[in-house]
DNA sequence: CCCTTGACTATCT
DNA sequence: GAGATAGCCAAGG
């Protein structure tokens, strides 16, 4: 699929506004249920030039970390805001990402006919 | 056009 | 389990 920014934002987007509460998923995770898989990184470029208020906090790394350097004013807002969710950091770590947190978002974005 | 950077990930030691 | 290495993809200098 063509690289579209606003295509890649959008799906991004939606997925991560689709992460439940007390869920968490890792960037990889995302771009996956986008539709973009590889690209991770460009997930976190997406969400930093979201314009809407999404819930990235539920994005975290694939090891369970933050993405944020440890005791950086950002990781420690992102720390808040998932012990807000429920979801406590075990030693720098999420108990566990949910890797289906968004499990129907195919469906939610792409539409029920799904491709 | 080449090189560096990054809110990443998987593998190996 | 922590550190190093290579792969990844797009953006910006």
């Amino acid at each position: 699929m063509r690289y579209s920014q606003k295509t890649f934002d959008r799906a991004v987007w939606e997925t991560v506004s689709a992460i439940r509460p007390g869920y968490v998923m890792s960037y990889g995770d995302v771009a996956r249920a986008a539709g973009f898989p590889r690209h991770a990184r460009m997930v976190s470029k997406a969400m930093s030039r979201s314009s809407v208020p999404l819930p990235w906090h539920r994005v975290v790394k694939s090891d369970g970390t933050l993405a944020f350097s440890p005791g950086s004013e950002a990781y420690n807002r992102q720390k808040a805001l998932l012990e807000q969710d429920g979801v406590a950091l075990h030693k720098g770590k999420v108990a566990a990402i949910r890797r289906d947190a968004a499990a129907d978002l195919d469906r939610l974005i792409w539409g029920p006919t799904g491709t």
